[in-house]
DNA sequence: AACAAAACTGAGCGTACGCTCAGTTTTGAT
DNA sequence: ATCAAAACTGAGCGTACGCTCAGTTTTGTT
């Protein structure tokens, strides 16, 4: 079971970083040592290959997120939209690789042929924005998130905001670091009661 | 000059929604009518094919953006920020071929050996953040838009936030239409006055 | 030790691709 | 009408890729 995984780690690397195409089986042989007929002996195909990397890495960011959920006291909705963002941040930083792939096209060009990349796709952001939403309702029952907002939209749109910022740290358009603390803020004011 | 014309209009189509790599000069040949060795005698090569592509998308984005803000008038700086946003959504509907473009890694990766590629993706993110900066400014001045954000970087923000928007429209995982209503109060609550 | 299942190998096949080049056709100025 | 420059052609070259398969090695159970 050790080149297996090894396949499974290195192709996440050069997948996410290199692209689909620009990967080659015989490039993933030689980084991992193994024949290129044990590639497709365990994964039996490249785009097999991928689609088990994918469902790894929804296993890894829903458990992950379970996990800092589960039995995590909040003083209000407000702070657990805030922690919410800045544990995605956190995440994307620990999982770079990872995280990447889920910018990356060829996902979305697999998703609407094959239904196993759609589905575990789906799985992941519905996962990330419920929480976003479980904030918000959370939020909006205290008194700490104005009634106002949408909360299944506005949760989009948060998600949509820090998803961005990773993206473009991932690009090295600019630094997502430098913007952290603005970013919590520009949150908060979207959410405050006014 | 009508082939040279009609090859890059059919490269950014095929480029944007297919991919780099998977997109063969073989099948721009097919598309266009022009044989495959009249591609190479108008660009050299396919990334230099590529390159064409991304200066006339900057080309055109900045015509566009500049053309909106000339001689036109603003109630406030909150306003011009609202229809910055707006805008941006518009013309990605407008021209959502050379945005999907623009959120395709393989520019990326041509950034980081060419500077070409490099030097046109930041004139065109620069030329953006800069509105959406010269918006705030104007807000902050005319006491639309509170003096306590930072301007450059929530203009970085709000960006990212509309950008991730279109982003999610072209990879179809929701519906950007659905939540444009939201998305501006959202950011009308991010920049007011408190 | 015997043996079957699982893991692994790498030469080789068919195919598809980017690009060249020697040559042909079209264009536009005189 | 002449002619040179520009536009265009497509067969063909070298290369690289995904994948197969017949065979070998390793592993774990009895």
């Amino acid at each position: 079971m050790k080149k297996k995984d090894a396949i499974l780690k290195v192709a996440t690397v050069l997948f996410s970083n290199r692209g689909f195409k620009d990967t080659s089986v015989q490039e993933l042989s030689r980084l991992t040592g193994a024949a290129e007929g044990t590639i497709f002996y365990h994964y039996k195909s490249k785009e097999n290959l991928l689609l088990a990397i994918l469902v790894k890495t929804r296993d890894d960011i829903v458990a992950q997120f379970d996990q800092f959920f589960e039995n995590r006291p909040f003083d209000s909705g407000l702070e657990m939209a805030e922690e919410t963002t800045s544990f995605y941040l956190y995440l994307a930083g620990l999982m770079e690789d990872q995280f990447l792939l889920l910018h990356r096209r060829f996902l979305y060009r697999f998703s609407e042929s094959n239904p196993e990349f759609r589905k575990n796709l789906e799985a992941i952001y519905n996962c990330l924005v419920d929480y976003f939403e479980k904030a918000i309702l959370t939020g909006q029952a205290d008194g700490s998130i104005d009634s106002g907002i949408h909360p299944r939209k506005t949760a989009l749109i948060l998600f949509t905001m820090v998803d961005g910022m990773v993206r473009f740290k991932n690009d090295n358009l600019y630094d997502a670091g430098a913007l952290f603390n603005e970013l919590l803020k520009s949150c908060r004011r979207m959410l405050q009661v006014r």
